[in-house]
DNA sequence: TGCTCCTGGATACGAACAGT
DNA sequence: ACTGTTCGTATCCAGGAGCA
């Protein structure tokens, strides 16, 4: 069996720092099913005359934000009706702050990428004789792509075979798909609506809209949860049980990982209580 | 099992805002 | 300046998921 996989990551910026970080995000599923999602993608941008634009969670905003939320309904009708269809999500907590060796941020990247990979989908319980293209976006690694196919090199299974691929996200709905589901994520976990401008009060228009989006965003992915796997709460940040079955690894519709690296030490001061109530998580 | 985190809903009040 | 609306805070209440 033949699948591809979309991956990107967000938030892994260190200036300033969010408590939720390296927040990557995958979608799974065949070639055709990705080329029926471009199409309806595509119809619906004529649909709202935007065509020659990127989905991107950045561009966001008042004036196209219709367009952005019956994407949602693109986007989870392609999740639920074709069971090839899996999405995962890890991230990084900065609660738990890594004791490890010190590498360069990059490496660092690199390094989470590859767990990312390696242990989100759950390839070790695929069926044998399955290939998997990989599809990462070539803008985000442009100068370090050598660095991060040396890293990817060491994916080894003895069931799945992997191919990696650059791909301009400019070109892929489903890597914009991924940094808008990411996007959302690290807007939300963060609370960055509450970093509240200079002297106001109120959160912006734009903010209370990104906001709302944010949450059609979980909402999405908690009715997939639920309806996949019956499940009647959803965090978006906690790892998704496995009900003591490793092979929900692979199986789940939807997974979410909280990685902690063993080498940890737990730092309160990024707990939760630690800041305001409403207030962004930043440091 | 108890704890924390994450989420929901309802209600009430007052402050902040937008439009006129 | 006045008005009506929206938003934020502060209460309660509730429960599920995951972890130690």
């Amino acid at each position: 069996m033949k699948y591809v996989i979309y991956a990107d990551e967000a938030w892994t910026q260190s200036n300033p720092l969010y408590r939720y970080h390296c927040i990557f995000g995958g979608l799974i599923s065949t070639e055709n099913h990705f080329k029926v999602l471009d199409k309806q993608i595509k119809s619906l941008k004529k649909q709202h005359n935007y065509s020659s634009k990127e989905i991107k969670w950045s561009r966001i905003s008042v004036q196209n934000i219709n367009f952005y939320n019956d994407l949602l309904q693109v986007v989870e009708n392609f999740i639920n009706t074709t069971t090839e269809t899996k999405y995962r999500q890890m991230f990084m907590d900065r609660a738990y702050r890594y004791t490890g060796t010190p590498c360069s941020e990059i490496e660092t990247q690199f390094k989470i990428y590859y767990q990312f990979l390696k242990h989100c989908f759950g390839f070790e319980h695929a069926t044998k004789n399955t290939y998997i293209t990989l599809k990462l976006d070539t803008h985000s690694s442009h100068y370090h792509r050598h660095q991060l196919t040396e890293y990817l090199k060491s994916l080894v299974f003895s069931n799945v075979k992997i191919k990696v691929e650059f791909i301009d996200s400019k070109k892929s709905c489903a890597l914009q798909i991924c940094d808008l589901l990411m996007g959302a994520a690290g807007y939300h976990g963060n609370k960055i609506s509450w970093d509240l401008l200079p002297g106001k009060k109120r959160r912006t228009k734009n903010q209370l809209m990104k906001a709302a989006f944010s949450k059609n965003v979980y909402e999405l992915l908690k009715r997939i949860d639920a309806t996949h796997r019956g499940s009647k709460a959803f965090n978006w940040f906690e790892t998704t049980g496995t009900g003591g079955v490793t092979v929900a690894r692979y199986n789940h519709k939807l997974r979410i990982w909280k990685f902690i690296p063993t080498l940890h030490v737990y730092d309160p001061s990024w707990e939760d209580s630690a800041f305001p109530k409403n207030a962004v998580r930043k440091k």
